[in-house]
DNA sequence: GTTTTTTGACCGGGA
DNA sequence: TTCCCGGTCAAAAAA
């Protein structure tokens, strides 16, 4: 990727194709290639791996740090992956930044409403299948294109939580990557961006499908939800699909921390899940009270954003797991992204085993909880914040322009990062008749963390988080 | 020894 | 009825 586009993330609805990427070429192909040739580029090195899965369990410095790397935009992105899930418009294509496009997926008309809405969460629907289209590729260009300039910025601002952000973020990425069994370590539960904690029963090729899907159960006793990710050949998530409605609370988190909330980050594992989710759900307990919503956004939008859940009114905490939701609402409190997952990290102390009987028990308790307490807020998704502030992405917007550009008849809005110090512009725009679909292009990178709306919890900040992994002893 | 992931086989629905 | 294919099961492997 050329770095000057690098700096240019452009969000779009996927369309079904393959990867752009020269590399890209039949399994067959790939796999010679792998096997004959160094496999110099990544895109055979990745499809290989898809091929055959192998367990991989998190180990620290062996995925981490690549991880890590990532990006801290994953926010970002996730805000336009939102808006892309809806869009129509493969724009992407004219588009420099994006590496290849992902088969555009179904997205369930409850996604629709749901993005459309943002905020309220109707819950009427029915179990569905929400089809979120997560780009990898969006990540991994975030990834790419964010790092240098993280590198070069986080200097200048306090590195902090700045950088605490941004090199969890890359945790969130992981977390992200939770959905895949290979790049996450094998946390039992998985916890994913959505706050619940998952099984893999099974992958698979399936037809007319790139990448291969997973299956993943929700791991809380007689929970019916399921869901089916599809990554791409790095290990991004391409597309997630949920299935059924959650039948409690999310996981609650292991005791700790209710102050942690914003762990900054790091998210341990990856798949800290649990954790997050838990801590997602009081997060926002705890935010909703004063009426944040920051919540998910960042670790769902990061990625997952992808991820959009087909609502599941009847979960509270669904919503706020969508981050695609909340992103209308506003502010998400970066849950996992940086709390969650970072509570999870901070756990570190737990081995595996500890985990294992942590979550069982963390499951009954969970259930307990959904009848009582954690199912309150249904309105958590309803934030205040106007679009203008914030949209859905984590950030602060402040809309500076409008026009009409080419080859769109839909005006397309030109928002700045309402930082100071950060001159990130962004602009939206229609991608189709629908309203709801959008395509958002950003420009250059944050250099400065996600703002939290009023209360900022304390972030734990991250001592030095040794993956949570699984440390066997 | 425990738990999760992997993966081939099986099952059932739809064409 | 048969075939195709997505989804699930469950034994084996991995950590």
């Amino acid at each position: 990727m050329d770095v000057k586009e690098a700096e240019r993330v452009v969000v779009a609805k996927p369309v079904a194709s393959r990867p752009s990427c020269s590399n890209f070429r039949s399994f067959s192909e790939l796999l010679a290639g792998a096997i004959n040739a160094s496999p110099s580029n990544a895109c055979s090195e990745t499809a290989v791996a898809a091929i055959r899965p192998k367990t991989v369990r998190f180990k620290p410095g062996v995925n981490r740090a690549p991880t890590t790397v990532v990006s801290s935009q994953a926010e970002l992105p996730a805000t336009t992956v939102c808006n892309s899930f809806d869009n129509n418009v493969p724009k992407s294509d004219s588009k420099p930044s994006l590496v290849y496009k992902p088969q555009a997926k179904l997205v369930s008309k409850t996604t629709v409403s749901l993005l459309a809405n943002m905020g309220n969460f109707s819950s009427s629907h029915q179990q569905t299948l929400l089809a979120v289209e997560a780009r990898a590729q969006q990540m991994n260009q975030e990834k790419q294109n964010f790092q240098p300039q993280i590198n070069s910025n986080i200097h200048q601002s306090t590195p902090s939580r700045a950088e605490t952000e941004q090199t969890s973020e890359p945790s969130k990425i992981s977390q992200n990557m939770d959905e895949d069994p290979k790049g996450l370590p094998a946390n039992t539960d998985r916890p994913s961006y959505d706050g619940y904690n998952w099984r893999k029963y099974g992958q698979k090729q399936v037809k007319g499908s790139e990448y291969p899907r997973s299956y993943y159960k929700c791991t809380h006793p007689n929970c019916p939800v399921k869901k089916k990710v599809e990554r791409s050949f790095d290990g991004q998530i391409a597309e997630i699909v949920y299935k059924g409605e959650h039948n409690h609370a999310k996981p609650r988190p292991p005791k700790r921390n209710s102050s942690g909330t914003q762990g900054t980050g790091v998210p341990s594992d990856g798949t800290g899940q649990d954790a997050n989710n838990s801590l997602w759900s009081k997060q926002q307990n705890e935010r909703n009270e004063g009426s944040e919503g920051r919540v998910e956004n960042e670790n769902e939008v990061g990625l997952p954003a992808h991820s959009s859940y087909q609502g599941k009114a009847s979960v509270p905490y669904e919503p706020v797991a969508t981050g695609a939701i909340n992103t209308g609402g506003g502010t998400s409190e970066n849950s996992c992204g940086l709390s969650g997952e970072c509570e999870e990290g901070s756990k570190e102390g737990e081995d595996e085993g500890q985990r294992s009987k942590r979550r069982k028990s963390e499951i009954q308790s969970s259930e307990v909880g959904i009848s009582g307490e954690g199912v309150q807020d249904p309105q958590v998704v309803v934030q205040n914040t106007t679009d203008s502030e914030i949209l859905g992405d984590g950030f602060r917007w402040r809309k500076y322009g409008q026009k009409v550009v080419k080859g769109n008849p839909y005006p397309r809005s030109y928002y700045r990062c309402t930082n100071l110090k950060c001159n990130v512009r962004k602009h939206v725009e229609r991608a189709s008749d629908d309203p709801r679909s959008f395509i958002t292009t950003y420009e250059g990178k944050h250099n400065h963390e996600m703002p939290l709306k009023n209360t900022a919890p304390v972030v734990s900040e991250p001592e030095s988080h040794a993956p949570s992994s699984k440390d066997k002893a």
